[in-house]
DNA sequence: AGCACGCCGACT
DNA sequence: GTCGGCGTGCTC
């Protein structure tokens, strides 16, 4: 929400609607330029600027042209628009080479952007003029630019992908009204509910006082966290500086900016959602750009908001699927954010219920120091947590006729009496994982630990990584050989539920409609991970059914995940003095739900990443996928230097090439089987495998139509850092 | 991706 | 001797 020029100044001085991109033009007296998108003139002949003719451009066209600038000259009358960072359009193509007379100019025009003017180029043939500037907005300045050049090699991506995700679409009529006037800053706050942490008001302090803290925040359950984040936020606005705030979804966006309004007032704040239009979208984004606005809260696409003297970034609950893009070349907003904790050398906090791995080893390395509360504040905040186990189950003849086990039911009932009570189930179309049936070891393969996967109707069992067949598996913690998927059911579980208490109202809060907050009175309120309502006062009572479908899921991350998902419903329960109880329906043994019991994820997250530094897993090591047809890959693969310490795993046919949004246009038709491959390096060589692997696709790609014979000029998938590692 | 340039066979 | 096939490589 920033704050809008009141008077609509200087808009469309002959009335009507007049094109946007002239506007801008005309505003910045560019005379006799009346430049139609369609067809800008062509400047053969032209005089070209007297000072620094050259523009150096990147081109936007994908992977292509890959990392290189390509020179153009730059016309006289273009001169004074034509300053970098600003949008262009220019020929781009064979054709466009040939000057010679009377042919007309040939080559396609295309969309780029002024990286730097300067006196010479250092192409010996003879340039082509800029086409056209598309408005004198420096939308690309070169922080922006560093940062997405970084971004694209760390994630063996191309650097106009990168800008295609950090700069959005242009709206002339946006260029015109967003605001760029800045306000004052806010005078230092208190640290209110950060005194609850160990070092939260020194946190906060710093910020105040113009220093760059880097923590890892455990949150204490309840809803204060979203004013926490506010009260940093505001602490770096009062040192003089900027601040972004990046959270998985528009909920949490819209809480966060709620409780910015609630402490410094309207207008001090951007809001950047995926769900705002084009318009909308690129008038706030402008206003940051502007300086108008100094803090930013949003969505994903946010994390590379060109917020002026950038004091810190935030980034809440990063195990949230959310935060990993789905565009290449897929960055995470966690490890955006270091980047430009790392670069422009601000504050950086890292925020969550729940604790990831690579949340644990920014602490363990030293890199962010744990903001945390002791243990009394913890206890005074969390639920009760109860478990029922299997053995709970087998001994509860309730359970098994009411398919509820009987101290769930309990809860339930004695939670409505105090207010509602939340229901929290797995979706459907979990995949689970084999496990041994004994001990619950997940059953992984001998040669490379990758997890086993049963075959489509066959009883041979293949590693879900390197492929390799595993013919007699038995149990390698206690020698098991009988292996168990488990089935959810939990669905009709939550219904049956229903009908277990018929007086009371049942809502539900799922994918298709989800609640933002229920009321204070009992009510039962069904909820799949993540979509859980916030209750007036909290809930009295949570129930997580069918802890094994989110544990058997084939992840690497299942128990992480699985933890964060019933920390952040418990979250939302009163706490235990408060009478607020969980229960969650799984194995106590099982060390996600003791972490949960103990309430202490950070002491999961670490167990889980030196179990990872073991077992030569990410985040210690560093993974790429890549994945395509099977010559693509193939192909990819023997053309690809991938450094000395690279272990390839697979490749191994793969499930979902089907069709989604990350497909494209020119992948293979719907239906083809795909393959991929996992490649892991030690740590230390990520940079060295994102460049190898760039390389690898850039030499591809250039050798273009040629290759289409040998198997296919399709290009591989390459993902950096995968989410789904089985 | 386009698009032009060039080397080779077929045709007026 | 010239037209045009498509194979190859470049795009400021």
């Amino acid at each position: 929400m920033s704050r809008e020029n009141g008077a609509d100044a200087g808009e469309g001085a002959g009335g009507g609607v007049p094109e946007p991109e002239q506007l801008a033009l005309i505003r910045d007296s560019v005379r006799k330029a009346k430049v139609p998108r369609a067809k800008p003139r062509t400047w053969r002949g032209a005089a070209l600027a007297k000072e620094l003719p050259v523009a150096r451009v990147l081109v936007d066209k994908g992977v292509l042209h890959l990392d290189r600038y390509f020179d153009y000259a730059v016309p006289e009358e273009l001169d004074e628009v034509a300053r970098p960072g600003v949008r262009v359009r220019v020929r781009f193509g064979a054709g466009s080479r040939n000057v010679r007379e009377g042919r007309r100019e040939g080559g396609g025009l295309i969309d780029g952007f002024i990286v730097e003017r300067r006196a010479e180029s250092e192409y010996t043939g003879p340039l082509a003029a800029l086409a056209q500037v598309v408005s004198p907005e420096p939308v690309l300045d070169p922080g922006l630019l560093e940062l997405a050049r970084a971004v694209a090699d760390r994630y063996a991506g191309s650097l106009a992908d990168v800008l295609q995700l950090a700069i959005p679409p242009r709206h002339g009529r946006a260029e015109s009204r967003a605001a760029s006037a800045p306000p004052a800053p806010p005078a230092a706050p208190d640290p209110g509910t950060w005194r609850r942490y160990g070092h939260g008001a020194d946190f906060v302090g710093a910020l105040a006082s113009g220093g760059s803290p880097r923590a890892v925040w455990t949150a204490l359950p309840g809803p204060q966290w979203a004013e926490e984040i506010a009260r940093a936020v505001q602490a770096t606005l009062a040192s003089g500086r900027g601040a972004l705030v990046v959270v998985p979804t528009g909920r949490p966006a819209a809480r966060v900016d709620a409780a910015l309004t609630a402490l410094l007032g309207e207008g001090q704040q951007a809001l950047l959602t995926a769900d705002a239009g084009q318009e909308r979208r690129y008038r706030e984004w402008l206003s940051v750009r502007r300086g108008a606005v100094r803090a930013v809260v949003g969505t994903r696409a946010a994390m590379f908001a060109p917020v002026r003297d950038l004091g810190l970034v935030v980034i809440w609950d990063d195990g949230d699927p959310n935060h990993s893009d789905d565009h290449a070349p897929f960055p995470h907003v966690r490890e955006v954010l270091e980047l430009r904790a790392a670069r422009d050398k601000c504050g950086f906090l890292l925020g969550s219920w729940s604790c990831t791995v690579e949340a644990a080893q920014l602490v363990e390395t030293g890199w962010a120091a744990p903001l945390v509360a002791d243990r009394e504040q913890v206890r005074g905040a969390a639920p009760l947590v109860r478990t029922v186990g299997d053995g709970d189950l087998a001994r509860d003849e309730a359970a098994r006729a009411a398919r509820l086990p009987t101290l769930a039911w309990k809860v339930v009932r004695e939670g409505l009496k105090h207010g509602p009570v939340l229901v929290q189930v797995p979706r459907r179309g979990y995949v689970p994982r084999l496990a041994c049936e004994r001990c619950r070891e997940p059953a992984r393969c001998r040669r490379c630990a990758g997890p086993l996967e049963a075959q489509e109707g066959g009883a041979a069992l293949r590693c879900g990584w390197c492929g390799v067949a595993e013919a007699e598996w038995h149990c390698g913690s206690c020698g098991g050989f009988r292996l168990r998927a488990q089935v959810v059911g939990a669905k009709r579980t939550a219904e049956e539920l229903g009908r277990a208490f018929p007086a009371v109202p049942v809502r539900t809060s799922g994918r298709e409609q989800v609640l933002d907050t229920v009321p204070g009175a009992p009510a039962l309120v069904v909820s799949t991970p993540g979509a859980e309502p916030v209750a007036e006062g909290g809930y009295a009572a949570a129930l997580l059914l069918d802890g094994w479908a989110m544990l058997g899921r084939p992840d690497l991350r299942a128990g992480e995940d699985a933890l964060r998902r019933w920390m952040a419903a418990s979250s939302l329960v009163r706490p235990q003095g408060a009478g607020g109880t969980v229960v969650v329906v799984a194995e106590p043994t099982l060390r996600p739900v003791q972490a949960l019991v103990r309430w202490d994820p950070v002491g999961h997250a670490v167990r889980e990443l030196s179990e990872r530094a073991e077992l030569g897993f990410p985040p210690v090591s560093r993974m790429a996928a890549v994945s395509g047809p099977p010559e693509a890959l193939a192909g990819f693969l023997a053309g690809a230097e991938l450094p000395p310490d690279a272990v390839v795993l697979g490749p191994v046919p793969v499930r979902d090439a089907g069709p989604g949004p990350a497909r494209r246009p020119g992948a293979a038709p719907v239906g083809e089987q795909w393959e991929r491959v996992l490649i892991r390096v030690p740590p230390g060589s990520g940079a060295a495998l994102a460049a190898a692997l760039k390389t690898a696709q850039a030499a591809r790609m250039a050798r273009g139509a040629k290759g289409a014979r040998e198997g296919g000029t399709e290009a591989v998938r390459i993902r950096v850092d995968p989410l789904d590692i089985g």
